[in-house]
DNA sequence: GCTGAAATTTGTCTAGG
DNA sequence: CCTAGACAAATTTCAGC
């Protein structure tokens, strides 16, 4: 049932209509428990099956849904070292070689965070000198200046992007 | 269930059995895409699809797969504002008001990184504003020393955890 | 633990209101 | 967007190996 169907060429070119109420719900309830029927997020929702049917179909075509994953637990497939590695570029277009890096199965986040020579990776790997041995790759890439390891020895929380949105007014009211 | 079978393999059924090529491969697979079918991941790994879908509720219950989720985009749900928080805490025991921060909707990850006195927080709010506010609730827990904020400006991976283990030699080379 | 077949539940599309 | 129907396809169970 893998939706790879020839789409044909059509990028996201979408209405961008904002998401309702109704979407926020459906998402916020998929990206807790994806294997709930439509028929079940209906009822939570107040829709009818097809209903919700459509609108998913609608969030994945438009990317708000980026796909369906299983979440694994780390420690039960062997991989028992997390850390978060800050790396310094040169320079600018120098991290190139460093977000190659992606392809690796251990890389699980690869973020930009100050221009283009700032980057935060997040590595999971088997044990320590897995580890060792990433971080000595890692140096060896041209146009990195500098690392720096931060290892996770407890995770408290860890999930994907919630729907829900905290309305937070605390800085603003001062501003009012 | 009869536990000692008459074959020559002896399976070891009595705790959690390490996982074989087989789970793996599912896990690897599912980790990606999670709307396949049983038999289509069957027809990719050698299996039937009862016997795939026997593997993946042993799975789920050992929790090995801690759930199957949505994966949103931030940006369709008007989040386009992530960091990554560093916080020091006062001491011993002076995290629990800021893990209790997992709570809210806009907190992905909470990490404690050094004893119990480092966290790592990847936060995902709306714009900068309520970022702003964020930090502002997060500075006046008690136990919060300081905090530094890294500001992501663009994501180039973000996935969860991978199944496969790289082989990684390239320390152990030199040492030998 | 796996297979193949059967039974049940969902997914998916269509038509009409 | 709902209801309703119908068909395809998936999930789930089970006997037998």
């Amino acid at each position: 049932m893998s939706q790879q169907e020839t789409d044909g060429i059509q990028q996201n070119t979408s209405k961008h209509r904002p998401l309702d109420v109704m979407d926020r719900k459906i998402l916020g309830a998929m990206a807790q428990d994806a294997t709930r029927s439509y028929a079940d997020l209906g009822k939570e929702v107040g829709l009818s099956a097809p209903a919700v049917h459509e609108r998913v179909k609608r969030l994945r075509q438009t990317g708000a849904i980026q796909r369906t994953m299983a979440q694994l637990n780390g420690a039960a497939i062997g991989k028992n070292f997390l850390a978060f590695i800050h790396v310094e570029s040169a320079g600018w277009g120098k991290t190139k070689e460093v977000i190659d890096l992606g392809e690796l199965p251990e890389v699980e986040e690869i973020h930009t965070i100050t221009g283009d020579s700032a980057l935060i990776l997040k590595v999971r790997v088997e044990n320590a000198q897995a580890m060792e041995g990433f971080l000595w790759r890692l140096y060896h890439k041209t146009g990195v200046r500098s690392t720096h390891t931060y290892v996770v020895l407890s995770t408290h929380v860890e999930r994907g992007v919630q729907a829900e949105i905290t309305k937070d007014l605390s800085v603003g009211d001062h501003l009012t």
